[in-house]
DNA sequence: CAAATAGTGTCTCTAAGACAATATCAC
DNA sequence: GTGATATTGTCTTAGAGACACTATTTG
């Protein structure tokens, strides 16, 4: 009988064909847009990075950053590793959305994609600066259920607006699945992936851990509560969200100032 | 300029080498067993297939069952029949714990595992009967976080026990990894896996969704107490599970007789 | 002072936890 | 009747939501 030696140094792994396997990530920030009133705090906005192919298939269609995992490293080390090709910026974390291998879904052959959220704070995005000859945008996101039932994701980047509907597959385990009707442009079924992404995050941004990564290392709680509001498209009264936040933060004796309003006491994550 | 159509038929996916993908499945069941008193109600056990490798690497160690993603279906099709070739029973529903692709994780070379959770009732898996001969078999699985906080994996099926050791390696977005400190004789990761799927199962247990596939379609509702009480390692008192779980029910005009005590009405899921 | 946000106090309401009491069966 | 589980009622408590009020800045 053979020993496991033996065995391994023998070992061919069979030559049946295997599949191609990518990491796809959907990487959100929220943006904030300077409103005209001087002393009106800025607008926010939940914004998604996306990549216009240059090549086929789907030439010239906005598609999720993304790419083949290469040998030696783990999906999560690619995920991480395509955003910050793409980005200039490595995210703090990343939560993993689900395995996409549906045998049609890439035109080119057996790709199988393993589809991630990732979160960048604006701060590091402004900090790296921005080539705006790039073929990466960020977009702002809507994303609803109609009446219909069916959901409508609406992603704009000035003149360019894509517009894709969906259906909710199924389900189970608090994770669900999008079957698309309409692409809207966008690439391969990016539109279902994004989808999945939006709820996952949504799911995940009552909790507080979650959504500090957002923002920068200081932060006043008004802002961590935009966070939270545009990201779940709902309203807090900030009594409440303070009151909730309270114990997973703390105070420093840093203030923002020259704002037109009363100044807001910057804090910081609890460790 | 090429059209997409020309450009595809003349796609050739590039010779990058791909690694090989699975699926495994932690496949849990709910067993019971009699107690010495003829009116006491069976103790509740939380159950774990594994099966017996007859091959190398690992050779008569144990492992989730699992097995190559084939051309033409999805991971998730993969992982159920995976589980119907071992049980002869087909999971209703399966819920990914995540991917496993550490590059040394499978001696035999590179391997990436799409692991799942899925849940059996036991009653179809005695409607199958048993084969005793087969190297599949049902452990009863306990999971702890000892005081130092390493967490100690018991896994017991007669005279055989498998006790492994693991620490948290990670905790984002809800999601927990665990590295290996003793495999305790399982196969592969497959101890890290099994921690994952375990700490998926208990979070998700608090949704009723998941838990009424642990049983048949008419039910009491004390067995889904213990249900949940198993699962969770916790105790409800019968007056607040009741009222918790009251608008996911709905009564039959059955009861449960025989039993040595008041009867209990069954119910079923509220559709 | 006006406009805007920052921040606090407290009432209400709901859902979960605790606990006591009653109901019904097999032996 | 006894011993067990089944089932119901209600008190308590913790936390979320609503709302009113005060504080502080810039122009």
């Amino acid at each position: 009988m053979d020993s496991e030696k033996d065995f391994l140094e023998n070992y061919k792994l069979s030559d049946y064909e295997r599949p191609s396997v990518t990491a796809d990530v959907a990487a959100f920030m929220i943006g904030s847009e300077d409103s005209s009133n001087y002393r009106r705090n800025p607008e926010n906005k939940l914004m998604l990075l996306l990549i216009k192919r240059g090549r086929h298939p789907f030439k010239d269609k906005w598609a999720l950053p993304g790419g083949f995992l290469n040998k030696g490293e783990t999906i999560e080390e690619c995920a991480l590793r395509e955003i910050e090709e793409e980005t200039s910026v490595l995210p703090v974390s990343i939560m993993p959305v689900g395995t996409f291998s549906e045998p049609e879904r890439d035109p080119r052959g057996w790709i199988i994609s393993n589809a991630y959220v990732s979160i960048i704070s604006e701060e590091s995005v402004k900090q790296v600066g921005r080539d705006d000859a790039s073929d990466a945008q960020w977009f702002s996101v809507s994303f609803d259920r109609s009446d219909s039932g069916e959901y409508h994701l609406v992603l704009s980047c000035g003149d360019i607006e894509l517009r894709a509907r969906l259906a909710e597959e199924k389900t189970s385990f608090g994770r669900t699945r999008f079957r698309i009707i309409e692409s809207g442009g966008l690439a391969f079924d990016h539109a279902a992936i994004i989808s999945a992404a939006l709820t996952a995050l949504r799911a995940e941004a009552r909790n507080y851990d979650t959504i500090f990564d957002f923002l920068p290392e200081k932060f006043t709680l008004t802002s961590l509560q935009k966070v939270q509001e545009t990201i779940m498209n709902i309203n807090i009264l900030p009594a409440n969200f303070r009151r909730m936040v309270s114990g997973y933060v703390e105070e420093t004796d840093e203030f923002v100032r020259g704002e037109g309003h009363r100044p807001a006491k910057l804090y910081r994550r609890k460790s």
